[in-house]
DNA sequence: CTGTTAGCGCCTTCAC
DNA sequence: GTGAAGGCGCTAACAG
């Protein structure tokens, strides 16, 4: 297992081990055409391969960043993961990926222990309880990206996708379908900004057409005794027509409920959710859903994090918003429905 | 920027470099009750963060493992990925992830450049056309672990999961609930190992029942003019009345295909399929699954590979095969009878 | 118990 | 063009 080294090289091909070290380096202007061909076989027949922990150690660089995700088995950050990937890969950057799954205590001894092993930068979606920690490294000028939460805390370089558009796309095609009685479904507790933005653009699509808002239809319900939550919204007395979902844990609980309380989608509730899924079109009734660019998300978070890292000339931090697209299936059942709304003064707005 | 090092501690907590060193190595036998204390203040208040970098290159190991896998996209992939990563994170290690895309070239670039910053050991879906490198690194004691795909011409260890049983399985399930006429779709063209032993489990069942092979009922499909060769398939004088998926591609062909000709699930047809989807639960007719233990996988590749570098006491090369697991839903045409969860990291939102 | 010393493998002036 | 020397930050004998 002795690993043969730049010495080795050096010796066999009697030259020394600067002049080895300058042929790794590209720098050929530096030899002589004879010792770069006897250098390049020697390499080859020793299958020779430079040490990069060494290299790292000198050049005080490591060609490799650190991602940490909320959770690698959702979609959602093994798209933006791959992107992020696809970038380095092709700028000559390695990835270390990490799961912090929504864990603060996680996050900060990631991000401790890719600093220990001198990852070059860190692209991360925050949990927001390290803001100061990840705030006072950017201020030491140590590169971070932030991508899928936005905080104003935080003076760092951001990736975002439009939230409140999409939402409000999602909702406003629901009421160019027919649709007034709109429900939302979100998750209890602590909001954070981007799913705040996804409640709003439902607000903010029923305000301009001007649709008055009902609150029994807004629903924040809890994973424990769920059903019960969800009773309470589609059995009241006067249901809602359609369901907008902002999460596709959401997605999947009211999917579950609606297919065990046998209510037909479109038919009898129409249904459009933020976050593509997988299978969406394979579903009983193909979902119309809001997608966010997943793996641009990634792609465009290693290019900024990797114009920081080779200091590119570039503001204080900056911030890329970037738009989301809404998929239109069958899920919020069919163009025929729309009349209703067509004269509505504020749709042709 | 500047970075604290091991020497700024040292003169600050007014001990030499050695005895910080032992500090940072738990060898606290080695000092004072008092020097102990005084250098974990310095630490703390220095903020002193050790250069993993520089302690990889002088004891000769990195705590990282290199992961290469075909395709983080997958869900296959992203499972055992995850499990990888538990596992390694609990034993202290890192794991740097790759996407070889089979493709053989990317593959055998990212073995190098994952030995060239001196990777502990490698975790590999190995393509096969680089088994000879593989096979040779091995040799030379570098641990790597395959998983997925199986190869005979070359002693690693192996992870693998039952796939003769698991197809057999599913074949045989579909003959209990009265299917004679069974028809299996897999891809067309080189065989890997792995999807051998599905279909020869395929053909394994139907002779354990006595069935006799129609060879009509079996189809090898490319991904271009798929329609045509399913129609050949779906449309013959005896159509079948169950089909059998060998791969996650294959089955939302198929289930695409039936859908758009309008061929219900499970009246007109029963499906069961190899792999587990993430939504197959969810779809018009609930899928009844072959799962592979993925997460599983990931685990105990890590743990042989971890075992290997820490050179526990082992045989020449082992061979660990997983049981896959029939989940049966609805879309083979009966009431669900078992269905157990793997005890994976929940899907966070 | 603590300090001194000599590298780990590579890079980089700076002489020759 | 090429080689010698010093050092990146840390570890591990080995003295003291």
């Amino acid at each position: 297992m002795s690993k043969v080294k730049l010495k080795d090289v050096a010796e066999k091909a009697g030259v020394s081990k600067s002049t080895v070290s300058q042929y790794l380096n590209k720098r050929y202007e530096f030899m002589g055409k004879e010792t770069r061909k006897r250098i390049e076989k020697v390499i080859e027949d020793l299958r020779y391969q430079p040490n990069e922990v060494a290299r790292s150690l000198k050049i005080k660089k490591t060609n490799t960043i650190g991602v940490i995700v909320a959770n690698i088995l959702h979609p959602f950050s093994t798209y933006v993961s791959r992107g992020v990937e696809d970038y380095c890969q092709q700028r000559g950057y390695n990835v270390i990926l990490c799961n912090a799954d929504n864990d603060s205590n996680k996050e900060k001894s990631y991000i401790e222990m890719l600093q220990m092993k001198q990852v070059d930068g860190i692209i991360i979606a925050a949990t927001g309880k390290n803001n100061d920690l990840i705030y006072r490294e950017r201020e030491k000028g140590f590169p971070i990206v932030l991508f899928d939460r936005y905080f104003d805390d935080v003076e760092v370089d951001m990736v975002l996708s439009d939230n409140y558009q999409g939402a409000f796309q999602a909702v406003e095609h629901l009421i160019k379908m027919g649709h007034k009685n709109i429900a939302l479904v979100a998750p209890e507790g602590h909001l954070l900004s981007m799913r705040k933005l996804r409640i709003d653009g439902y607000y903010g699509a029923l305000k301009k057409y001007n649709i008055p808002i009902d609150e029994s239809y807004v629903k924040f319900v809890t994973t424990e005794n769920l059903t019960n939550q969800l009773n309470d919204l589609f059995r009241q007395d006067h249901v809602p027509t359609a369901v907008f979902t902002v999460n596709d844990l959401m997605t999947i609980e009211v999917l579950t409920y609606l297919k065990e309380n046998n209510i037909k989608v479109p038919d009898e509730m129409a249904v459009v959710v933020f976050d593509d899924l997988p299978m969406a079109s394979l579903l009983e009734a193909p979902l119309t859903v809001v997608a966010q660019p997943t793996y641009e998300i990634g792609t465009t978070s290693a290019r900024m994090l990797i114009e920081r890292i080779e200091s590119k000339v570039k503001p204080k931090h900056e911030q890329k918003i970037l738009p989301c697209q809404l998929i239109v299936r069958q899920s919020c059942g069919f163009r025929k429905n729309a009349e209703a709304n067509e004269n509505i003064p504020a749709l042709n707005a």
